[in-house]
RNA sequence: GGGCAGGUACCGAAGUGGUUAAACGGGGCAGACUGUAAAUCUGCUGAGCUACGCUCUACGGAGGUUCGAACCCUUCCCUGCCCA
């Protein structure tokens, strides 16, 4: 009922960074083949910011080809733990969430998130579930287990203590909390990111001090920003949303650097290994233009998320918007009321097409504003919108107005 | 508990009584350019006002001194370091 163990390792591995230990998978993986019992994958989730971009892809993808092994995904939304804030890679505590916040975003994650994964052979659990269940004894014992050292051995607490930022003793409790998800569920592996990949192993530890076989732990690479520098995250706003319209998506994909062309193939759309190698042979050897393999990548990206076709929808619309300069066709339409004439900076303004009036003012004198494709630098001009009038703000906002 | 150093706009960081809506850098936005929303160059970057000037809000919080405070004083809160 299980491939063999040799096609299972195949998948664990592509695209991993991290799989530790190997010998232990291994024998999981045989035992489960012998006994024909499901492994259980581990894959935890904050839900403090339930938006998903394409960089919680690469793992959720990976989750996804276990599941189609015949292993059971276990997906922990970590109602619980985002209430202490995770402080992985942010040098600042985040904000605590309320548990009733958390649950909010955990359905929405979920939401998102199967959208990747099969709703076959997935469990969903939410760790307040034991979490919130434990009283001061229990936690002590926990933190028993770990030295501050050892804590303080991961990279984002080693910078921040040897930096001199502060440091909160509930955020050093976070790794072991989340340890505890894999002493709950009992879980044989752990997916995560490489930045997750200490709190990954702690789970081992906890895990044997709770009499629970080790988890394996396995960690795939963090996807860059489009800005290609960071790495890819809301807060810098350098993301590609899954729920990004196809022309945003599209486009965003089309300014990463050309160098990660490759890395987006393989890490966000959903290529195989052949098609990947002709790509990066034929940008070696530039039989490929970068630019038409950066296409090819983000039609197969806006395909993995809007279905066959829209790629290639969205390609057409970006050709017209930015190469002949023109507009795109499905600019959101818009209704006003009052006169006729209304002064063209209160119309951007109260549309949200600008922060401020203020701001709107600075637009109109940059020579960002026009209207029917005239440009208007007066911030004082008047626009007639008995007709519909488009209007158009930056090199990206756009929206029909008239007067109704 | 004691000592020292700090808390400035989205972030980092100057400024230590008036010419400060606050230097500079990053970020963001816009314009030009480009295969690109990349790179580069240029400009803008608190808000309101029918407005090239005026008003309001702002330098951790609350008071105070002063004609005038981010800057001085009091007090409170927060952070780091050292000693105990």
């Amino acid at each position: 009922m299980f491939p063999t163990l040799n096609e299972q390792m195949d998948i664990f591995r592509s695209g991993a960074v991290d799989l530790l230990p190997e010998d232990e998978l291994v024998k999981k993986i045989e035992k489960s083949v012998k006994t024909g019992k499901q492994m259980i994958v581990k894959l935890g989730c904050d839900p403090s910011r339930p938006d998903l971009h394409i960089g919680h892809a690469v793992v959720l993808s990976k989750m996804r080809a276990l599941q189609d092994l015949g292993h059971k995904a276990v997906l922990i939304i970590g109602d619980f733990t985002a209430m202490i804030g995770d402080p992985t890679g942010k040098s600042k505590t985040r904000p605590q969430l309320t548990l009733e916040d958390t649950r909010v975003n955990g359905q929405t994650y979920l939401d998102q998130a199967t959208q990747i994964l099969t709703a076959d052979r997935l469990e969903v659990r939410y760790n307040s579930e034991w979490l919130s269940k434990m009283d001061f004894n229990d936690v002590i014992r926990l933190a028993a287990n770990y030295t501050v050292a050892q804590l303080l051995e991961r990279d984002d607490f080693n910078k921040r203590f040897k930096s001199g930022t502060p440091i909160s003793v509930h955020e050093l409790l976070y790794p072991l909390a989340q340890a505890m998800d894999s002493v709950a569920i009992e879980s044989d592996i752990e997916l995560g990111g490489t930045d997750q990949k200490f709190n990954l192993l702690v789970g081992r530890d906890i895990q044997r001090a709770n009499n629970v076989e080790p988890q394996c732990i396995l960690t795939m690479p963090i996807l860059e920003g489009t800005d290609g520098k960071e790495k890819m995250s809301k807060s810098l706003d350098n993301y590609i949303a899954f729920t990004d319209v196809p022309r945003e998506m599209f486009g965003k994909v089309m300014s990463i650097p050309d160098e990660l062309t490759v890395r987006y193939f393989r890490y966000a759309s959903s290529a195989t290994e052949e098609e990947i190698k002709v790509m990066d042979e034929g940008l070696k050897n530039e039989t490929v233009h970068p630019r038409n393999a950066k296409v090819q990548v983000a039609m197969r990206i806006v395909d993995k998320y809007h279905g066959a076709g829209a790629g290639q929808t969205a390609f057409e619309e970006f050709e017209r918007m930015f190469v002949k300069k023109d507009v795109p066709d499905d600019i959101e339409e818009l209704t006003i009321e009052g006169d006729a004439e209304q002064q063209l900076l209160n119309v951007i303004a109260s549309t949200k097409m600008v922060g401020s009036k203020k701001d709107g003012s600075r637009m109109i004198q940059q020579g960002a504003v026009s209207v029917d494709g005239e440009k208007v630098t007066d911030f004082k001009a008047t626009v007639d919108f008995s007709e519909q009038r488009l209007i158009k703000v930056g090199k990206r906002k756009f929206l029909k107005v008239k007067v109704g």
